[in-house]
DNA sequence: CCATTCTGTGCAATCGATTGCATAAATCGA
DNA sequence: TCGATTTATGCAATCGATTGCACAGAATGG
């Protein structure tokens, strides 16, 4: 039952000509030193075959597997979707496809799965999971291997990296706050050990230093995890910190969304009372009420931009061009959860 | 700086045997046959050299790539993530890894996607997004590539398929409508091209006569997507319809959260004046108010079964009985969107 | 009209790992 | 002790496509 393969031998068979002339007769750019006649007659004999040419032996052979490799900490994170449909429409008509693997935030795992992409000899990999020193990475890009990071950027490496400009975002939502009459913000950070969550914070350090908005260090919570029970558990200890504010700074949507929840179980009014904002702009977040106010990133646009770095990456010649660092802009959003300032 | 590769005949150089033996050394199964004191040797030199066997070269030999390809619809779609994520849980620790691609329910993509993953010959395919009626797909099948499709079945063909119990969801739900006093009960169905859309309508047909509840054919309407806009639109039309109801049974959670939104634009509460249930669980719904009463399918577990599965399609020995179908229990979540019926 | 350049095609090596078969060495049995 | 059997290793073909080189015939030029 199983049916076997058509091969260029079948094909040469079957035209009566050498393999070697159907393969050139089969590649747009050896097509041209074929007499065109026999080219023709070539093609026709492997679609009426209905001919497949086997990657796995172009591959071996060229050392190119048409296969890129990308990272994410977590596909059920709803930011990663969007990115990897970005990715695929700069990959898939080029005739690339990509293996995608979840590194859990785990450094072995990464390594491993690394290990997992370069033994199936991907030609390049895109990494959005990097972590702040990330020597295998590093290793595999000093190797030769084309790697373009993503939101994240290698220390002190020449790896190309496509970066929202999170610091003109927190800093914009700042400046929202402010001209609504805000002066006592808290922010509830991230967790420090992930890239996002850590920039966001030094970020709001210095927007607030810039803008000279006070930063009172108790007003300053640590989520350990992205996630509602933890900006609901920070809420809790801001309002029973006792210093007072009149807005929160929420490093992602889903601490504000925690936090929201929280203030209501305490029977604070969000935004009448306190201010609420986030950061990513997730999916479904317009259901939700109050309407988070929060930040824009351009998932789709990083993926496809880093997709594009990676094959100019593959495909240059030689030491072309290719940005180190590419910064995508946000875009503030103002919905419901932000009002002006209460006495 | 292009680091070569070490390759079995670097190890065989270093240690002074052949590639073959090296070629035996490093395989567990192959590895009885050779003396233990040079086995020895050539494991020390391969970890020595740190060499990583070639798939590519072994999948050209062996013609198994230790890769299978996943199609699903889209990836941004919230349910698929999960699934991804249990597939994963079983491939990933037999060494394989998984290239996924995204149909977008589109016929003529599929079919090219499908090719894709052939070319590059992967040795088996989980299908979340086949048509009713899928020859490209079936095709594949007879030619002797193992597939397993997941959530829908292609008709009128052997290939293994996993399910959730959707006509017992379903059913459950409108006993749990019932339960409540609830008997005109309007329905708003998915796409009905969709796989979904349609087994689900047709569960609820079946589910009514069943428990002898009157269907009101004026009570269904289509939705042409599965999203809040079309659900709003929907509930409008019942409302305008001029045939009363008491519920809504929607045929996923997005259509259901826009009915509820459509309602309350109405000024009608839910539960209290109308009850909605949704299908699916989805992630982050009990964030939204009111928490949706809803079905939930087992993502994850899907995922999972469908990759063992395949994992057992590919290695059985032979014509090993691999179960034509799976069925997945689903469960009933009760919460916020149903109330006592009101008349 | 012959020498030279082109052109189209074939030949054979190659990519790296696997594996059936051959063969040398070791072990065993009588 | 010598043939028979076993065991460990080497040899070489193979998977399918690609590609540098060789070579024959055609085209060109002087």
């Amino acid at each position: 039952m199983k049916k076997k393969r058509v091969t260029l031998k079948d094909i040469a068979q079957e035209t009566g000509v050498h393999v070697s002339t159907v393969s050139r007769a089969l590649d747009p750019v050896e097509r041209r030193s074929i007499t065109e006649d026999v080219a023709k007659r070539i093609q026709a004999a492997a679609e009426k075959l209905g001919y497949r040419p086997n990657r796995i032996a172009a591959g071996l052979r060229t050392n190119r597997t048409m296969t890129v490799g990308v990272m994410i900490p977590d596909i059920t994170n709803l930011v990663f979707p969007p990115i990897l449909r970005g990715i695929e429409s700069v990959l898939e008509p080029l005739g690339y496809a990509s293996i995608i693997v979840n590194t859990d935030s785990e450094r072995d795992r990464e390594v491993r799965l690394l290990d997992v992409l370069r033994d199936r000899g991907v030609d390049g990999i895109i990494h959005a999971a990097v972590l702040r020193s990330d020597p295998s990475i590093a290793r595999a890009a000093q190797d030769g291997l084309p790697v373009v990071t993503l939101n994240r950027k290698v220390e002190q490496s020449a790896i190309p990296s496509v970066v929202n400009d999170e610091d003109a975002g927190i800093c914009e939502m700042l400046r929202h706050l402010r001209a609504l009459g805000h002066t006592r913000i808290a922010h509830i950070a991230g967790p420090q050990e992930l890239s996002t969550g850590q920039l966001r914070l030094s970020a709001f350090r210095k927007a607030a230093e810039d803008q000279a908005i006070p930063v009172d260090e108790g007003l300053i919570r640590m989520a350990t995890r992205f996630n509602e029970e933890d900006g609901a558990r920070c809420l809790i200890e801001l309002l029973d910190g006792g210093h007072p504010f009149t807005a929160v700074l929420c490093a992602n949507d889903r601490l504000a969304l925690g936090a929201i929840e929280a203030l209501r179980a305490r029977g604070i009014d969000c935004p009448r009372q306190i201010s609420v904002t986030g950061f990513n702009d997730m999916p479904l977040l317009d259901l939700i009420r109050p309407k988070l106010t929060t930040v824009r990133i351009q998932q789709y646009e990083a993926g496809r931009t880093a997709a594009k770095l990676l094959m100019q990456l593959i495909n240059s010649s030689d030491d072309e061009a290719v940005p180190v660092e590419t910064v995508l802009p946000v875009e503030l959003v103002v919905r419901e959860s932000t009002a002006p300032a209460v006495a």
